[in-house]
DNA sequence: GCCAACGTTGGC
DNA sequence: GCCAACGTTGGC
């Protein structure tokens, strides 16, 4: 992975009957670990390549309608994810060892709630979105890159002013 | 709730 | 190292 000075930009998915970008603006200084991934891909993004500052699009996957919410962003970087040694969590992996563990999980803080929610359908409108990782065919992973180009065009289309 | 697509596991 | 079986994701 290029990890190059200068802001990423990602996206994120969560299922807002679990966790929705409501739930993050009250939370307790609009944080949360992300944890549960359990995803090697989606684990090498967040160990590797997440730096704090970087911008995260907040996406309510099983949703009706699915969508981008809004924005996040990165206030920790990758360190173990806690869930993995709890085997009362619903996440819990009992080959990962804590002196070695499997699975990394950031810290995201609450940005922006969009005013004007977007859904895939309209993502998928949209042709400077059509090589979006989101929006290919059987793509499914949970973290994944966004480019500054995407990024700009979700904003826009959001109505975002950042 | 259905099911296509994907990732992981385990037998060989 | 192959690949079938299984489990999960996530749109619809």
């Amino acid at each position: 992975m290029t990890a190059k000075s200068g802001k990423n930009y990602w996206l994120m998915k969560s299922e807002p009957s679990v966790f929705s970008i409501e739930d993050l603006e009250k939370a307790p200084k609009k944080t949360t670990c992300w944890d549960g991934v359990r995803n090697y891909q989606a684990r090498n993004f967040m160990r590797d390549s997440m730096k704090i500052g970087d911008l995260v699009l907040f996406y309510h996957s099983n949703a009706d309608p699915a969508g981008i919410a809004g924005v996040a962003e990165i206030v920790r970087e990758g360190y173990p994810d806690s869930s993995a040694f709890d085997s009362k969590d619903v996440h819990y992996d009992e080959k990962s060892d804590a002196k070695n563990p499997t699975w990394m999980m950031v810290d995201v803080r609450h940005v922006e709630t969009f005013k004007k929610f977007l859904p895939l359908e309209e993502l998928r409108k949209s042709a400077a979105l059509k090589d979006m990782m989101l929006l290919q065919k059987g793509s499914r992973l949970s973290v994944q890159p966004v480019t500054a180009d995407q990024w700009k065009a979700v904003l826009k289309l959001a109505g975002s002013s950042l």
